[in-house]
DNA sequence: AGCACGCCGACT
DNA sequence: GTCGGCGTGCTC
């Protein structure tokens, strides 16, 4: 009898949504003291007992299983889901309909967790010679390799013949001959990164007898036990091999003779930590003192609670924040802090590095696998208190959870688009509840719903509505393009903005131009049939992008786009690419034109208004790197450019003092997307570049072009007014009902045949008319659609569409439930269904 | 998802 | 006759 229960429910890591449920597994004694909620284990599964991994999270001492199978080992040694972690998997399974294996995937870093190996080994049996005549020659070469090389990775096999279907059917077919035999392991990673503490084992005098010494003739021993000496006695064994060269051979001897000791330690990988730890002392205005005040009094209610900090840009939303984080950790318990994307935040998150140093773990998307492990494990074992990351660092396993702070709240990248599509607010208020902590959203631009929450009180509202240091706001020009236009030209420069980069540069000031589109012009057309060259994977038109030579931070004097001569079609949808073809693959005549302006051709025209200037580039073609976003930025920081030109990115969090001037090309370029969010989104990315200009001394000037003036949503932008756009823009939420008001439920079915997915599309529609009118008959819903999504083929698959109105409840999500669980497994396997709620675009 | 079992066409 | 196609159905 264990003390630990005899049986283990267990949730199987790549299961499929219909089969995604607890199963019973009996626990051999031998495991029984390993075995409990949390740990990761392998099992027998299916008909074939195949080795699957999977999480325990229950114990149970009997069950009414009939036939259990033994947990076989255990995986992924050193890591165990605490109990917290496990609720939130399953908060993530329940809210979002993903897998348990999804969820587990989106909270443990990947690359931790062993995975389930497919080998090949010859079989026992001598094959015989009637079989083996019977093969193909590349069969039988499969067949010699394998046999030569004993047990073989499914990856190795392909690695060494190619194709994947043709190896996959040799490798079947010469198992169903009896002469190969798949079998199955636990992978472990092992990432981690071990260095050793050195010391001297014997006193400082024996130690110079030993070099003293005539009969050891190693010099390099010598050097060591010296260089030990004169650092006190003990150092790394990185920092030995790093100023001594190879000496792992001389440490093993003085090891065992005795002089030396050698002890292997973790070490934590730390990109950040070469920012320099410099705190800076925080000294805050009186506006921000209540606020900081209100916010404290939230936290120390003991309650969770949730907060908006509602502050202008450059009202020192952040200081307030790091008063807060104070605060907090000097009660002993840990923060969250989330950003929207690292490499726009970069002034956010060395902040954060400067003042709290090695207390900071930063999580972010161009980690590597071992450094987030590192990054996960220090945070675990209390290494790290303050963690700052994006959105997936909301399930950082921070302990004793005090705060979550996340930083310009509105934007999506909080909200994933991939399972578990789960936004980072949801979580972040299931992990306040479980902790009494605090709820900390910050944004200049609140997201409409979150601002209607703070407005409705399930929200603490906290503003601030001074600019830091008496900084003014710049003055706001709308350009009307439709009588601002430079006569015959199709330039997307206006008068009023040629004429106002002309001054600026002239003075010796910096200009920030803010452009939605990236590329050169944004499509190839025909004159002579009409139609648009189109990616031949998604239903999108190719951006032109002229190639360019010379790289955009090098020589400022060669700076300047290459002729459109040489140049490629990309989609920036899949990133196929293509070189521009001479004639139209439509109709064959050879009466092309470009249309359209893209960063990459107005960073031309400025060339040619502007030959004396400086221009730099930023968009994702010239941010390939990180290293080249810093340096795109640092050069202009340095007022090596005068002009900086780009996309969203040049709207977000940096500070030049010496940009007085702003120019936004087509402002309303965001503005008629057929999204519901539109207005919030033109609203805040207007708001946003407005505050580029003018922070310091400089008075400061933003010219927003536009061909639709009158558009309320731009003009309040204009006058950075959110309250007045959020008045209005809520009046018609309500009026046709759209969230905050509802929510929005989107059944995607995707397949690359076409037919298959017309007809289960229809299909699915019936599905849900029924279940909703009968079983679910108490569901409030609204069904729209069936229709193809927006771009209807993306990478050769296509995608069409089922959209809800509803509110999200437990009945609610479970008719989606069945959606996933009933109706897709009755579907060909061509074609897959997906659902989001709330998705980031409609 | 895999892998069984199960029932129909073109090959040794 | 059987090898093997992929249509349902189950997985502790």
């Amino acid at each position: 009898m264990s003390a630990y229960g005899e049986y283990a429910g267990v949730r199987i890591l790549d299961a499929p949504a219909h089969a995604d449920r607890e199963y019973t597994y009996y626990i051999p004694r031998e495991l029984s003291e390993e075995v409990r909620p949390g740990v990761f284990v392998a099992v027998p599964f299916g008909g074939g007992n195949r080795k699957k991994t999977a999480l325990v999270v229950n114990v149970y001492d009997s069950t009414d299983v009939e036939r259990c199978k033994p947990i076989s080992e255990i995986a992924s040694p050193g890591v165990v889901m605490s109990s917290e972690m496990l609720g939130i998997c399953d908060f993530l399974c329940s809210q979002t309909l993903c897998t348990y294996g999804d969820a587990v995937r989106a909270t443990v870093p990947q690359g931790a967790m062993s995975r389930v190996r497919e080998l090949y080994e010859a079989a026992d049996t001598e094959a015989s010679e009637s079989v083996v005549s019977g093969l193909s020659a590349k069969a039988m070469y499969v067949y010699a390799f394998v046999q030569s090389h004993g047990r073989v990775t499914y990856d190795r096999i392909r690695a060494e013949f190619g194709d994947a279907a043709v190896t996959n059917d040799l490798l079947s077919s010469l198992c169903r001959r009896g002469l190969l035999r798949k079998t199955h392991d636990l992978h472990d990673p092992t990432n981690e990164v071990v260095d050793a503490d050195i010391k001297l084992a014997v006193s400082d005098d024996d130690a110079e007898a030993y070099i003293a010494d005539r009969s050891v003739r190693s010099k390099r021993s010598k050097d060591i036990v010296s260089s030990l000496l004169s650092c006190g006695g003990g150092c790394s064994e990185s920092e030995l091999k790093a100023e001594m060269g190879a000496v792992t051979t001389q440490l093993r001897s003085l090891c065992e003779r005795g002089i030396l000791t050698r002890e292997e330690r973790r070490v934590f990988r730390n990109p950040f930590a070469s920012i320099p730890e410099s705190p800076t002392a925080l000294t805050l205005s009186p506006e921000q003192s209540r606020a900081r005040d209100a916010l404290v009094s939230l936290y120390e209610s003991g309650e969770a609670k949730a907060a908006l900090l509602f502050g202008v840009t450059g009202s020192g939303k952040t200081s307030v924040i790091r008063s807060m984080i104070d605060r907090v950790t000097s009660d002993g318990r840990g923060v969250i802090i989330l950003v929207p994307e690292i490499a726009l935040t970069p002034q956010t998150v060395s902040i954060f590095c400067s003042n709290y140093g090695s207390r900071v773990a930063v999580i972010h998307s161009s980690l590597s696998a071992g450094e987030r492990i590192d990054a996960w494990q220090r945070i675990r074992d209390g290494g790290a208190d303050i963690v700052i990351g994006t959105r997936s660092a909301i399930f950082a396993p921070v302990k004793n959870l005090g705060m979550i702070v996340i930083d310009e709240e509105q934007e999506h990248t909080y909200k994933s688009d991939s399972a578990p599509k789960y936004t980072a607010h949801d979580v972040a208020r299931y992990r306040c509840a479980q902790n009494n902590a605090l709820m900390l959203l910050s944004s200049a631009t609140p997201s409409l719903s979150t601002y209607h929450k703070a407005r409705t009180g399930a929200y603490t509202l906290v503003e601030l509505r001074e600019r830091y240091g008496g900084a003014r706001l710049p003055d706001v020009i709308v350009a009307d393009m439709r009588r601002d236009r430079v006569e015959d030209s199709t330039s997307p420069i206006g008068k009023t903005l040629r004429a106002a980069i002309g001054e600026t540069v002239a003075r010796g000031e910096q200009a920030i131009l803010f452009l939605n589109r990236r590329g050169y012009n944004n499509f190839l057309s025909c004159r002579s049939c009409g139609s648009a060259v189109v990616c031949p994977r998604c239903s999108v038109a190719l951006t032109y992008h002229a190639s360019r030579k010379i790289a955009a931070t090098d020589d400022p004097e060669n700076y300047r786009a290459e002729h459109i001569a040489a140049g490629y079609l990309e989609c920036h949808y899949c990133g196929y690419r293509t070189s521009a073809p001479r004639a139209c693959p439509e109709c064959g005549s050879e009466n092309m034109y470009y249309m359209g302006w893209g960063t990459q051709r107005v960073e031309q025209e400025l060339g040619e208004l502007y030959p004396t200037a400086r221009i730099l580039r930023m968009d994702a073609d010239t941010t390939r790197t990180r290293s080249a976003y810093d340096e795109i930025l640092g050069a202009f920081g340095r007022h090596e450019a005068d002009i900086l030109i780009g996309t969203q990115m040049v709207t977000k969090g940096h500070d030049f003092p010496d940009v007085t001037l702003v120019g936004v090309l087509l402002a309303e370029s965001s503005l008629y997307l057929d999204d519901y969010r539109a207005s919030e989104r033109t609203f805040s990315l207007i708001t946003q570049v407005v505050g580029r200009a003018g922070r310091a001394s400089l008075p400061g000037r933003a010219i927003i072009q536009t061909y639709t003036p009158d558009n309320k949503s731009l003009g309040y932008a204009c006058a950075q007014d959110y309250e007045s756009f959020y008045d209005n823009e809520i009046k018609l939420r309500r009026a046709y009902s759209f969230p905050p008001f509802c929510d929005i439920a989107q059944v995607t079915l995707t397949s690359a045949d076409e037919a298959e997915l017309s007809q289960s599309v229809l299909r699915l529609s019936e599905y849900m008319k029924q279940t909703a009118s009968t079983e679910y008959s108490d569901v409030p819903l609204l069904m729209f659609g069936p229709f193809e999504a927006p771009v209807y083929r993306v990478n050769g698959k296509c995608r069409m569409r089922i959209v809800c109105k509803c509110k999200l409840t437990k009945r609610t999500r479970a008719l989606f439930a069945s959606v996933l669980t009933d109706f897709a497994p009755k579907l060909t396997r061509r074609v897959s269904v997906a659902v989001d709620f709330n998705p980031n675009s409609v």
